[in-house]
DNA sequence: CGGATTTATAACCAGATGGTTTTATATCGT
DNA sequence: ACGATATAAAACCATCTGGTTATAAATCCG
């Protein structure tokens, strides 16, 4: 797992119009006018943006004519969640405590909270 | 699923020094200079990035004395997780697609490569 | 050929980021 | 009270980022 990719990787992801940009193209390929249509943005706008998500491998692009169709390239991503799910049991670990600390107050009935806190 | 929350996850995890101070934090509780330590960077660098982890809620922290330990908060990374589920099947496409070119490279016997690729 | 469409490129700008050095603040130990 | 330790804060700097406008390049259509 090359730090550099992961580092593209969740560089790419920090940005709202990526993602979206990104959600859009699992249904699909599509032109960067048509990805661009639903952003308050400029076309120059969107094609840094895609140009991040090329440079991070997330996007890759054909030719039709003018267009340059962009088709999602999911494996990076891949990566990123070999990364995080190290982490997994870490943010079990919390649900863990709560089903704990849920599990006790219910062992006193219904309606303990009320009974014990004051 | 808060856009502005997985902006700020992928932001902090987005940079290697702070990847690598999670890491470390997965081992348990540290102070400043105890993750400071192992990097070429001055104090204040390390902060820094502290605060960015800290703002994305991936760290908090308590008080001993004039030290603030720092200890992992993983609640957030789920939400990341979460996010890149959505894309799990099309990274697994890649694999599927390989398998049945394997697949169908090995249907024709061991070593067919060597006689059909020519 | 000539105009329209699609995309990329360049130049520019404000603000964020990642780092530094220097200094202040809080707390310990003696 | 004093020096040492741990951390934060401030000021500064270079570079990156996310956006813009204006322009160029490529390709279609008639």
């Amino acid at each position: 797992m090359a730090a550099d990719v992961l580092d593209a990787t969740f560089a790419a992801l920090a940005d709202p119009t990526r993602r979206a940009i990104l959600a859009r193209l699992r249904e699909g390929e599509a032109t960067v006018t048509e990805l661009a249509a639903p952003f308050a943005m400029t076309q120059p706008g969107i094609s840094k943006h895609l140009r991040v998500l090329e440079r991070a491998g997330l996007v890759s692009r054909g030719r039709d004519a003018q267009r340059r169709p962009c088709r999602l390239e999911a494996a990076p991503l891949k990566d990123a969640v070999d990364w995080l799910a190290n982490y997994r049991s870490y943010w079990e670990e919390s649900y863990q405590k709560l089903d704990a600390l849920l599990g006790e107050l219910n062992q006193n009935g219904p309606d303990a909270t009320e009974r014990d806190i004051p």
